[in-house]
DNA sequence: GCTTTTACCATGCACTCGCATGAGAAAAAT
DNA sequence: ATTTTTCTCATGCGAGTGCATGGTAAAAGC
């Protein structure tokens, strides 16, 4: 087996490409060739380890939704109480900063493009499954441990508060809220679930 | 003169083309050609009443806004008291039917588009704006009647209801809820802000 | 040294894209 | 009847699209 080459860090660098691509022209301006020249590789070594756009595309979804499941594991080992794990999960997936912005926008355009793609759908449903259940355990935690009222309803209070911060997404990259107005209002929501 | 044409009327229907193919197959096969053929019209016919494809877009994100507007108006007629017009007005803009899950489905490929396109940005803001400040009229006025506890803060309760509002349009869009469920989300939310 | 396997590349193909152009049809104005 | 204005269309252009193909360089196995 000649020239031995990792596989797995090539697809990482493509989806990084399709990434940049998503963010610096949109989604419509994803080819093949534009995200060669962005990896900076021939298109044909591209096509060798993606065979068709339709499985990039999915490729460069699944980096995403790892990517976001790095920063909340992140999350979770540097704070102390169940509810700062949750407002500071919240807050590290809203574009407060550069990164999050950049993580954020190439996010609005995958959920616009799995409205019309079931694959890449699928792959939604499963972030949101997941993602919901962590903060609706971090919830009862916080329940638990007397820093949220005790007769919420944890399955819909999770539900809203990643509405909310979905829906306060696009508002913000397209320059309705600064950050601190983002935080304010998360504070303000997270402030009437607190217990005493 | 010759051939008097509603210019307004053919602008309309080249939108409501737009609207269909970007519902249909996605705003990445939105072109001149393929929109001319879904408004049973030629390409050249499509030119001379939109000169550039950005424009196009434009105008169809323009009435989508208009189409909007309709609604909450609509909502308004119909309802009486200022809490029953907030509610509706909210569930007016979910996809909770195949209507308003036609016009949702257009709204997240724009609000995808318009972060990349300025000019859709600022369409996409004005809405943002004119929509919030109804939000936080209907609000105060249900404070003013007893109907929402007077502690509220307007402006930022109008900004919490329509973030999660629009963050739960992706993830019914996609299938993970169900309009009942989104309804009680609702409700359950309304509740909390519900005076007595 | 030779074969085999892996990685990569250049090119071709049929098709679509946005946009420009020029010709022509049709109705009002004269 | 002729001119003028408004509208519509067909077509061409250069560029870009996804994908398939055949060839090539290089390293490992024998």
């Amino acid at each position: 087996m000649p020239k031995i080459v990792d596989h797995e860090a090539r697809r990482r660098h493509i989806a990084g490409a399709v990434h940049r691509v998503i963010h610096d022209k949109g989604m419509e301006s994803v080819s093949l060739r534009e995200v060669a020249a962005e990896a900076g590789m021939s298109m044909g070594a591209v096509q060798y380890y993606v065979t068709t756009k339709d499985q990039m595309l999915l490729l460069a979804l699944e980096r995403i939704g790892i990517w976001i499941g790095e920063r909340v594991a992140a999350v979770v080992a540097h704070q102390t109480t169940p509810l700062d794990v949750l407002r500071t999960t919240v807050l590290e997936l809203l574009p407060l900063d550069e990164e999050r912005s950049y993580l954020n926008r190439i996010g609005q355009a995958f959920q616009a493009s799995s409205v019309v793609s079931e694959n890449q759908a699928a792959v939604m449903r499963m972030g949101y499954s997941s993602l919901l259940s962590f903060l609706a355990e971090q919830i009862r935690a916080a329940q638990a441990a007397g820093q949220l009222v005790a007769h919420l309803d944890v399955g819909k209070e999770a539900s809203i508060l990643y509405a909310f911060a979905q829906g306060i997404v696009n508002a913000t990259l397209v320059g309705h809220y600064t950050p601190e107005e983002v935080a304010a209002l998360l504070d303000y929501h997270l402030a009437r679930l607190r217990a005493g």
